[in-house]
DNA sequence: GTCTGGCACTCGTCAGTTCTGAGTGCCAAT
DNA sequence: ATTGGCACTCAGAACTGACGAGTGCCAGAC
């Protein structure tokens, strides 16, 4: 083995330690838990090496060391061994999902077992609308001159609007509007939706041709301009585990994560299937310089319906977090195929 | 003035200046902040008293006195005076909550006007089922014999449930079924349908007889026997805003809190609209004898829909949130009436 | 009977000190 | 290239004494 090697070995103990002990580790005790095969001396070279290279820092003079993020980034990229999940733990995450009902349901079981397995806070993104397909576009005369428009797509997913008209409208109107939307519109994914709507008033009877128009500007704008992505949370109390992984407090964290917007960010820019780690402060938030975020796409085939992920203090166990959320995934996207 | 009364000002004075300080409060610092007209050595004498009859506690020998649950109890019941909202806060509340749009975004901005006023974790209960009325039913054909109920509510309550069928069913079936179901239930509350569901399969034509029992017992489940309860939550950052409130580490309190079924039990259990409030160890949950929670139902007119309140530590502005809560619980009561 | 000033006492907090030990870097020897 | 030895650093624990906030009690005043 090259020294380089070596170097690198060093490396992973010290995160492996770290991440399961939280305290600076030093060459003595590597050279005892880890059989390297050389003398605590050396390792303190290596060390120092690393240290030099910026992979650890000491947090002080007297104390042993710490992996930076750049430590943290090599460990993931190029250290870490791909940890199986046990199957007990499988079967937990199947027999979990397996009695979900609607889709809300299996997303509020996807955050538990995800949170449950990975001991972090667990985020799960809605599919997104852009993406799926609708089933079904109800339209509901709900008070005086207003609409009710509700949308089910075929992920399960119920969005609803309620529109303001200029004048009153015949439960006869009604009925032909669903009529005609959903004619139009079934099956279609939202993407591709936007053409088909714009010509909906003009064909359809000039009477209704006003109140098809509200009804299209409405939709278009909340289904195709800016179309709604939500996110849903779970096991947050996971980021108060350990008092010391946040020793300013985790007052900035929990404020950053209650935000929608920033959820987002944080898991819902996956675009293929492999699985995206974000380490301390190479998040785009502020006030999570000090976390690290694991997610990845879930899709039914092969686009991806929305992201999932978890989020936790950047001395986390990646390998068994990328694990975890990697199945997770998997499973919720044989979900909501299969539905 | 009798020396009953004085008695009460100190512990007045005590919970204010804990309160506000977060020291335990001694009897100089007393005499000096409030004008109460009488030596240190006097209130000392009244504050042994108080202490002897539980109202007030020292953490240790040497140090000042802190309120005991019972101390804060009797203070909400007989010693804070009502403190109304300033013209800001209620204009702040009003334009807030003015460009809601569907249920949803109005209780998001209902727990968030809520929680940036009492500074305190926020939680709102979504209308509850049983009281509310139905305002339309759909029935929507997804996939092989299988049926998607979507119940829209006169809250504007949307609740989804997908039935599996033992045969199958044509688009005239659905297109009948949604038919009868909306004129049997439309405008009538979900705590009467009982009977005129059960009424349904035998007045439906024969061939849809079965589908029909199916659904109605779909319906009586999901929506008579076990509705389901929901609840937003706000603002949970604001619990780590002091991290002396909560020392043993405030992972048990938000554990609890992630449960909605504490958090119902916490909110959900109004049945008037005088504020409610829970001190310390008055919360049924173990994790939350720290906390105080305080709470109001709101609702369109006399039956109230639903709870919302804030949960802090004991030590918090009670008259202040009690005035939050109350002030936005009659907002919401408005928006839901006027939708 | 109630209030007050005085006084002795308790005890947590703070600052200063010392001690210990984990951990390091460097160097000469292998 | 590796290793054992050694001097050095420094955070944290443990101890100390001074300080002072706060108390309870009591005798005297009103």
């Amino acid at each position: 083995m090259s020294s380089e090697d070596r170097k690198l070995d060093v490396l992973r103990a010290i995160v492996e330690d770290f991440v399961s002990t939280n305290d600076p580790v030093g060459s003595k005790a590597l050279s005892e838990r880890h059989n390297l095969g050389v003398s605590p001396a050396t390792i303190r070279n290596d060390m120092a090496a690393l240290e030099e290279e910026g992979y650890i820092a000491q947090p002080h003079t007297s104390a042993g060391r710490v992996p930076t993020d750049k430590g943290y980034r090599l460990f993931v990229d190029r250290l870490s061994a791909a940890k199986p999940l046990s199957a007990p733990e499988r079967r937990a995450i199947q027999s979990f999902l397996e009695g979900a009902g609607d889709l809300d349901d299996v997303l509020r079981r996807t955050v538990r077992v995800l949170a449950q397995l990975t001991r972090q806070m667990a985020v799960v993104q809605y599919p997104t609308l852009t993406r799926s397909a609708v089933r079904h576009l109800e339209v509901v005369d709900v008070g005086p001159r207003r609409l009710m428009l509700v949308l089910i797509t075929d992920t399960g997913r119920v969005e609803q609007r309620v529109l303001e008209l200029s004048v009153a409208v015949t439960d006869d109107d009604v009925t032909e509007l669903r009529r005609m939307l959903n004619s139009h519109l079934q099956g279609r994914r939202l993407a591709d939706a936007h053409i088909a709507l714009l010509d909906l008033p003009h064909i359809v009877a000039p009477a209704l041709r006003p109140v098809m128009t509200t009804i299209v500007a409405g939709l278009v704008e909340a289904l195709v301009e800016k179309p709604e992505e939500r996110v849903m949370t779970g096991g947050t109390a996971n980021l108060t585990r350990s008092v010391l992984d946040f020793p300013n407090s985790l007052h900035p964290v929990l404020e950053a994560l209650e935000e929608q917007v920033v959820l987002l960010r944080l898991i819902g820019e996956v675009d293929s299937s492999t699985v995206l780690v974000r380490i301390g402060g190479e998040n785009p938030h502020e006030g999570l310089h000090r976390t690290s975020v694991v997610s990845v796409g879930y899709g039914a085939g092969d686009t991806a319906l929305g992201g999932l992920g978890v989020v936790g203090p950047t001395r986390m166990d990646y390998a068994g977090n990328m694990s975890a959320v990697r199945a997770v995934a998997r499973y919720v996207g044989q979900m909501l195929a299969g539905s």
